[in-house]
DNA sequence: ACAAAATGAATGATCATTCATTCACTACTC
DNA sequence: GAGTAGTGAATGAATGATCATTCATTTTGT
């Protein structure tokens, strides 16, 4: 059995229960057999609990950003880029859904709550996807072909919606194809332009 | 003391710790304690935990369609019916921080998905406001004035952005004054206007 | 004095975490 | 190559903490 197997299988096991389940249905007991390990051997490649969650955050966070950095360069017209990007993310979803609900329910737990605490007061966030869009907006506004609003409001329009779609395709309230993802990306470009 | 005191002080300690420190923070002792009356005392206003968060839930949800109702007329301009909504549903959650909190942390918990469980099978939502929103989109895309996106998308469009800038607002990150809010409802019936 | 309301210690269930023990595997000896 | 000791990985029963819920008892209101 390769090295690190175990701890792969632990990672894993912790999206299918958390995603599926919610924190309250993934208990150390049901990771651990879901792993296919005993209770105990959590231990061995984790300090506790909570560095298993955190970790698999931070392993989900890199995989959204390698994947919105595929095929994206600065030398992309402005337009295109943000639509690359907003596209980017909802396929990423829609195609990760354990991974959207993971986050989700991270992002709404204490887990989430202490993890904004001890990352966000950094301004720029350490190696995330944050300056990507800080980026982009900062260079829609100066050419004015962006509202100009707070970096953050920017952001919420543009993602709020994303989010929002993606939640309701994997929770099976609407069916998207090809053609609605490119008018909900148009929608939210309409959104942002000025 | 009033009749119904304590069970209004029950559901008002438990809006507040759940809130404030989500469901892991609000056991029945802290809530008793908080409501200033003995744990045992919850079971004589409800039959158990689950009824009184599913019971403030609800209470929330009437609380919000009351006030979106208010100045709300069918006989309104179409443009300024979707305004007054968006406007209505952001400025109720940052006036009321610890009811946005609650309806979040209960829409991403165990609570959340057994009451979508329980009640979205009835198509139509029983009282809520769904049939308001309903209304409008039908009117909307039929008047050929937003685009012509399944109802579950528009709502998204138009909502998604709210409910992240209210959390921003709330959170903090941001600090809504009337303009602004002026702004955003602006910029999401730009996304929704064909 | 009676009934309804309120109390809070006791109960039993559920967890995360620990640690004494077992297991699997390598290296070393003769 | 057979036997043996050494080592880290893995185990899972036991522990202690935290909860929701109950109910015998007390308090309150009439």
């Amino acid at each position: 059995m390769a090295k690190d197997d175990k701890r792969e299988l632990l990672l894993q096991a912790t999206l299918e229960l958390v995603a599926k389940q919610g924190f309250h249905g993934a208990p150390c007991a049901a990771i651990a057999e879901h792993a296919g390990v005993a209770a105990g051997t959590i231990y061995r490649y984790f300090d506790n609990k909570d560095v298993l969650i955190n970790e698999l955050y931070l392993t989900l966070e890199q995989k959204i950003t390698t994947a919105l950095l595929e095929g994206y360069t600065l030398e992309m017209p402005f337009r295109e880029r943000f639509l690359h990007l907003v596209k980017g993310v909802l396929k990423f979803f829609i195609t990760s859904p354990l991974e959207f609900k993971y986050m989700e329910q991270f992002h709404h737990s204490p887990y989430g709550v202490a993890f904004r605490r001890d990352h966000m007061l950094g301004q720029t966030e350490s190696g995330g996807s944050c300056s990507i869009y800080s980026e982009l907006f900062t260079q829609g506004v100066a050419q004015q072909v962006i509202k100009d609003l707070p970096h953050v409001l920017l952001f919420d329009l543009a993602f709020g919606p994303i989010i929002s779609v993606a939640r309701n395709h994997i929770l099976g309230f609407i069916q998207l194809d090809e053609t609605l993802i490119e008018q909900i990306a148009e929608a939210c470009w309409d959104s942002l332009k000025r």
